[in-house]
DNA sequence: CAATTGAGCGTGATATTATAACAGATGTTA
DNA sequence: TAACATCTGTTATAATATCACGCTCAATTG
């Protein structure tokens, strides 16, 4: 899949988010730091300046467990975006919740209004898993 | 609701512990660190091996959209803890998932297996809600 | 008993993550 | 033109978290 990469950003927050995508992983600020010193890019604020923009247009996502920022690859934003990241070989796989999922509805049933969530689940991928059962000799 | 202060916890984690408990709302490690001068406790260190202990144990949990820190109000560690974070008046209501959420049926799907899970709600609680609209003229 | 082990302790230093503050450049609007 | 908003590069600093050392104490074990 190819992640659409919009004409009107700056030069910083292109060169950011194409290295986010290019990468296809979660980055540290500072792991993208190190990634672009070449580019230009030489303090943590132009970074984390790029980064906020990016995060404001949900071209990427922060992921708090992680203190880490991922290139966003889904669409709708009106759903709660969910990730499970694999901390095994840290793929993260992004999904969405339905609206109707069992979380609003707790939030509903308490009257809580729901502006924003976070939800990293961390585990094991499919993919990992059989690795690992391999291993194990199974 | 009083919260179970366990017998077999260390000076320093009890402290801490207390700490968390008699606040009744997140804090960083470095609020705690202030709180907790004078009862002896000088170091960052000192501060994040007791929450290590403790949250290790489930006597809290760490709120990662706060970098902050809570006496847990539970029982139940088998199923997926959740967190409404009132961004008003910066009250956390904590909740459980369904063992069959939307979220667990998600990752099944994909085969991926949870081994913890994070999930923090930002928004506004039912109370601050009616404030605000108090505010408003509603 | 002595030896070992493991957990926690206090301390100083350091690593990692993130923001503040300031001044210059650029484009847009009035 | 002037006012403005945004982005820029830079230096410095704040906020969060861990490492490494040597010490004590209690439990285990040979």
């Amino acid at each position: 899949m190819t992640i659409a990469m919009p004409e009107d950003l700056t030069h910083n927050q292109a060169i950011v988010l194409d290295c986010l995508i290019e990468a296809g992983r979660a980055m540290t600020a500072y792991q993208l730091l190190d990634e672009l010193r070449d580019t230009g890019l030489r303090a943590p604020a132009q970074i984390y300046r790029a980064l906020s923009v990016l995060a404001r247009r949900d071209l990427i996502h922060r992921i708090e467990s992680l203190n880490a920022f991922v290139a966003c690859r889904h669409g709708d934003h009106s759903e709660i975006v969910a990730f499970a990241i694999c901390d095994d070989c840290r793929t993260i796989w992004e999904f969405t919740l339905p609206r109707d999922s069992s979380l609003n509805a707790k939030a509903d049933s308490k009257g809580f209004t729901i502006n924003s969530a976070i939800v990293e689940l961390h585990g094991r991928c499919a993919e990992c898993k059989e690795t690992r059962k391999q291993w194990l000799g199974h």
